[in-house]
RNA sequence: GCGGGCGUGGCGGAAUUGGCAGACGCGCCAGACUUAGGAUCUGGUGUCAAUCGACGUGGGGGUUCAAGUCCCUUCGCCCGCACCA
């Protein structure tokens, strides 16, 4: 058969659109799979070959389900707010909203020509206001129930671009946009308070079937630690230090204090402190320190004693210095710590640095070298002296606190609260209204979607305002709960607001009732497999979860978690085995490899290249081979001789059905196509095949490469579509050969191999062994000292 | 610094979990064919020795009849978190 891949390939994606084959069915009689990739920001760069990769996994497994008989949905549509397409506005004066549509369109052909069998009856875009809108809805949902909060931050901000940008964009504290120094600048914010799902998202990790380093990356996300607050009197003033600590049971080793340099008590009692300028000076300082140079200064200690005020401990009742240091963060506990030098290697820098005396409570060191943070006996320690356990000396030590009623167990995650708002237009409207007299009241639900209205110019306005700042017509507006005037919320969501959710709209994407139908929902929920990359194991996934198990909360979805299985594709990198980047001009066009291999060869490649899940480098001539493979594939109909099954090929058609179908459960993809490729040089060696085992090879070969497949099962009078086909099966009994060759070592080297029946017996074996005189050798002469028998696979004789 | 992962031919990578290391593909070598192609086909291809054989999974040591796989030690890469009290 002549090998006309682009005519073959258009005719069956065609076909396979006309009769709907990819679409999932609201039967809830069938077993249901629902796989999901994470959908794709739709850039002007168009596709890219890892995006190919990213969707080929789920690709393979959702064609092989539905040979196997389930009712499958395997969804696709477009994150597409975000910066990207809104600097190309400010740039170009095209609207956001063309260039959307623009992009949508050639990820769509791009996407279709790679015959991916997504089902397009239900593709959606973050950016439609019919989507936008239940975004909207579960924020309303969010604020009504206490999860939404406004609070002053601190952010980045570029002067030249006016714009407030994220850590990742303002990295070495220059911007990543324009490279001009980056500002912080107080700023209103708003919050989703995650933190209240800590605990949550934490324990549901239990329940689900994530890869092992997914789920650690989350753990370690979360950061949950568990240790006590204890407040220190503060002699000077009528104030109380509240540290967080996760070793109590040091209590009798703390010498100092640090506060962080924006604590508030420090600039509320600036009257009682002697050397308020210097600390002032200090916090200033620190504020123009960027997170660059924080981190490069990890070991060099910075602070200035506090004046004025002193702490008392609460359990020896001794009096001890305070001080402020950028080492000690606002953002984490409570901006303030009491400082165990003798245990601590951070506090114990800052001691040597500044002679504060280090107090030894546990022995196993030598702290006049070092900390010592190990176990070991407690000494100096009161009550305590003589225990060798943490963990009961810090539930004596707890306990006591609690009994002075100076201090209280308690846990702490390194998780914070999620900034939700952003200066920017082409994002989803915040839909709350600002009144004078009824404060932040919600857009009545009937009202939404709350619209992005047109604006000329999509330029942040001065101070990094939102471009929505300048439209009077939207800001000003009645408020809903008074009819007064009132102004309207003008920042716009994030970009992880619309991936949130998708997952569930994907199940009813039309629904203009309900963000979803409850009966489609507890039918397709959970996600039975979610495939993506590393880079969003932890915001995505995490935020997701957390909306998710919101409205879990909140009776609307059926599943407290989304995703029931989590996997993650590496990174294919450029030829020259770089990571692809324009900048290093190595990035790979797959469109380049379809015009010229054809789609069945582009995505076989991308399966054999190596581990699914490691990264792997683009090459060009093996890319080749894979188009070799199929057009050998394509001749097989010429080698037709008969039906049933062909001799000698029959064990290694059941072994071969057997290996396909698991290794695609195990993401195996690389192996699946060589074992393919193994029988095929089997076949070619035997010189024909029967129709039979063609129809077979085909259709394990067909996840694969699904056009090339069609056309031969179509020749060969194949029932309906090769794509609904019913999935090979195999006999166990057949998988295993009559006979088997095994290796016959003599002391653990190879001499020769034996072909024995596969159930003959030791003895059986050694006689063979024996008589065989290609073995006398190494049998003459010497004496048998032990000899093993592993069944079916190895002889080793021991002599001397 | 902490946590996780990895290290196998010239290259991408296999190895049923302790049982013939290098499947499959690329590349390379030799040959065939030719309608001279971004071909195709046949054979070969871990290293050294070229006869028996010896050595080989980053290095060193160990357990075992048997180690890429398990243990100890050491070196080198990659990823994540990073002053989290």
């Amino acid at each position: 058969m002549k090998y006309d891949f682009s005519a073959i390939e258009a005719k069956w994606q065609k076909k396979w659109e006309e009769a709907k084959v990819f679409e999932a069915t609201d039967d809830f009689s069938k077993p249901k799979f629902y796989g999901l990739i994470e959908f794709p920001y739709p850039s002007g760069a168009g596709m890219h070959v890892g995006h190919i990769k990213a969707y080929s996994g789920l690709e393979v497994i959702s064609r092989k389900r539905r040979m196997q008989g389930y009712n499958v949905l395997f969804p696709i549509g477009f994150d597409a707010f975000g910066l990207p397409t809104e600097n190309y506005a400010i740039k170009t004066g095209v609207h956001p909203r063309k260039v959307t549509d623009d992009n949508i369109e050639h990820f769509t052909a791009q996407l279709k020509r790679v015959g991916f069998s997504f089902d397009w009856s239900k593709v959606i875009d973050t950016t439609d206001e019919n989507y936008y809108k239940w975004t909207q809805w579960i924020f309303l949902k969010m604020f009504e129930n206490g999860l939404v909060f406004r609070d002053t931050a601190l952010v980045n901000y570029c002067p030249s671009c006016k714009v407030v940008l994220s850590n990742e964009d303002s990295q070495g504290g220059k911007c990543d946009i324009c490279k001009s120094d980056i500002v912080q600048k107080s700023k209103d914010v708003w919050y989703l308070r995650i933190t209240k799902y800590a605990d949550k998202l934490l324990s549901g990790l239990e329940t689900v079937d994530y890869l092992p380093n997914i789920k650690m990356q989350q753990v370690n996300w979360i950061g949950k630690s568990t240790g006590a607050f204890v407040n220190f009197e503060l002699k000077g003033i009528d104030e109380k230090l509240r540290i967080y600590t996760t070793r109590p049971d040091t209590l009798f080793g703390v010498t100092f204090m640090v506060m962080a340099p924006e604590h508030p008590i420090l600039e509320k009692h600036q009257d009682k402190i002697s050397n308020y300028a210097d600390l002032a000076a200090y916090k200033d300082e620190c504020a123009k320190k960027t997170e660059f140079e924080r981190t490069q200064l990890i070991k060099d200690k910075t602070g200035v004693r506090v004046e004025g005020i002193s702490a008392v401990n609460p359990i020896t009742g001794k009096e001890i210095p305070i001080y402020i240091s950028d080492y000690v963060m606002m953002g984490y506990g409570t901006g303030a710590i009491m400082a165990v030098p003798a245990h601590d290697e951070r506090d114990y820098d800052f001691a040597k640095k500044f002679g504060i005396d280090i107090v030894e409570v546990i022995k196993g060191g030598d702290i006049s070298k070092e900390a010592y943070t190990g176990n070991g006996e407690m000494v100096n320690s009161d009550f305590l002296n003589g225990l060798t356990d943490i963990k009961s000396s810090i539930a004596k030590m707890v306990e006591k606190l609690e009994e002075k009623g100076v201090g209280e167990a308690g846990v702490q995650y390194k998780m914070k609260d999620w900034a939700f708002n952003r200066q920017r237009y082409w994002g989803e409207p915040i839909p709350i209204v600002h009144c004078e007299h009824c404060g932040m009241v919600s857009v009545p639900y009937e009202e939404l979607p709350l619209r992005l209205p047109e604006v000329k110019n999509f330029e942040p306005g001065e101070g990094g305002e939102s471009p929505l700042a300048k439209i009077d017509s939207y800001v000003n507006c009645k408020c809903p709960k008074c009819q007064r005037d009132a102004k309207r919320e003008t920042d716009t969501m994030p970009q992880w607001a619309g991936s949130s959710w998708y997952f569930l709209r994907y199940i009813d994407p039309k629904n203009s009732e309900k963000l979803a139908d409850p009966e489609k929902l507890k039918y397709w929920m959970p996600v039975d497999w979610y495939n993506g990359g590393m880079e969003h194991v932890t915001r995505h996934m995490i935020y997701s979860r957390f909306w998710h198990k919101f409205l879990y909360d909140m009776g609307l979805v059926p599943t407290e978690e989304p995703y029931a299985k989590r996997t993650a594709q590496g990174l294919i990198l450029g030829p020259d085995g770089d990571k692809m980047s324009k900048s290093k001009g190595n990035v790979v066009d797959p469109n380049d490899t379809v015009d010229r291999y054809g789609a069945d060869v582009l995505r076989v490649y991308i399966l054999f290249m190596g581990d699914y899940a490691s990264a792997a480098p683009w090459s060009e001539s093996s890319v080749k081979g894979c188009k070799r493979f199929l057009e050998r594939v394509a001749d097989l109909p010429g080698m037709v001789k008969g039906s049933g099954s062909t001799d000698g090929l029959e064990s290694l058609f059941h072994k071969t059905v057997k290996k396909v179908t698991t290794d695609i459960e195990e993401l195996k993809f690389n192996t699946a196509i060589a074992s393919l490729m193994t029988l095929l040089n089997e076949i070619e060696a035997k010189g024909s095949l029967t129709k039979d085992e063609l129809l077979v090879f085909i259709r394990l070969l067909s996840p694969f490469a699904p056009h090339i497949c069609e056309e031969i099962w179509e020749s060969e009078g194949g029932e309906g579509m090769i794509a609904l086909a019913e999935w090979p099966t195999y006999d166990e009994a057949k998988t295993v050969d009559a006979t088997v060759e095994i290796a016959v070592q003599f002391n653990g080297k190879v001499r020769g191999t034996v072909v024995i029946a596969k159930d003959a017996t030791k003895e059986a074996v050694f006689e063979q062994v024996h008589s065989d005189e290609r073995f006398a050798p190494f049998l003459d002469g010497k004496t048998v000292i032990k000899e093993i028998y592993v069944p079916g696979k190895i002889v080793n004789i021991v002599v001397k």
